[in-house]
DNA sequence: GTTCAAATGCAACAATGTTGCAAAATAATA
DNA sequence: TATTATTTTGCAACATTGTTGCATTTGAAC
């Protein structure tokens, strides 16, 4: 087991338990976005598909996890950097999916870019998804 | 009806149907961007909900609207630029997501900015989508 | 180990999306 | 305009996805 999830959990005050060790160990493993469909896929019958839900709705309350829009009805999930807290999350990077393999890719050393939107508008993110063919399926 | 949904229709080769014109209209009408659900809401039963979801497909398809992605799985929709065609969109604006009100707004007059991205990654399509407050909201 | 609080599994449900096919509407043709 | 051919629609049936309440189980604290 990954050593770093007890850790994790426990700095964000979670209990620790087998749907929870199991799930962030995927992300930690996996480095790349995982959809709720992925997670319940690996995990078989291991865990029910509510406690899959509601793990990730935790973890993304947390900050350990954070969303990625997608055009295709599909979010999927990525692992946060560790200055990410509870109602406080400073993901501002760039991601990429593959349209070929599907994979969700976090740049994280690609900065999103400041956007000036017209006067009247407050903006409190923005959220840049880059789509095309990655260097593996070149 | 406006005047503008049959020359949409014909120029795109697709026959006039009720729910297309009504569709489209909606689309004319509000100008910012429609869910699914939406559309449904405001046809009542005139139209099946499956005919929504083809007629939406084909929309898209044809170049006539395009999707907006969001991190709540619920894509919505809104008319494309007229520059817009079969397998050619041209739709590179910046979109806005309202956290008050859930308009979604598109902001044909802010670009999206250039991403560059690390060696290997073959980029096709940049989404900007940026949230907070609209104007209607302060 | 006992107690208390939190998380899980299950069931039931709601919402969303897909597919095949017969009926209806539209377009093309005569 | 009437007939024919093509496309679109509605319906049914189903699959997938997401939500909620509640009893049971698990984990944390003592
Ligand atoms: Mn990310
Ligand atoms: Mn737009
Ligand atoms: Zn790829
Ligand atoms: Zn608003």
């Amino acid at each position: 087991m990954h050593p770093r999830i007890v850790d994790t959990l426990k700095r964000n005050q979670l209990s620790i338990t087998d749907s929870r060790k199991k799930i962030l160990e995927m992300f930690l493993q996996r480095k790349g976005a995982l959809a709720h469909a992925d997670i319940e896929q690996q995990s078989g019958e291991e865990f029910d598909r509510v406690t899959i839900y509601r793990t990730l709705q935790t973890f993304v309350e947390k900050g350990i996890i954070h969303t990625i829009p997608s055009a295709d009805n599909s979010v999927r999930y990525a692992l946060c950097k560790d200055d990410c807290s509870e109602g406080h999350h400073h993901d501002n990077h760039v991601h990429f999916m593959c349209d070929h393999c599907g994979t969700t890719y976090c740049l994280d050393h690609v900065t999103v870019p400041a956007v000036v939107l017209p006067t009247g508008f407050k903006v409190t993110q923005v959220d840049v998804v880059a789509s095309g063919t990655c260097m593996k399926c070149q």
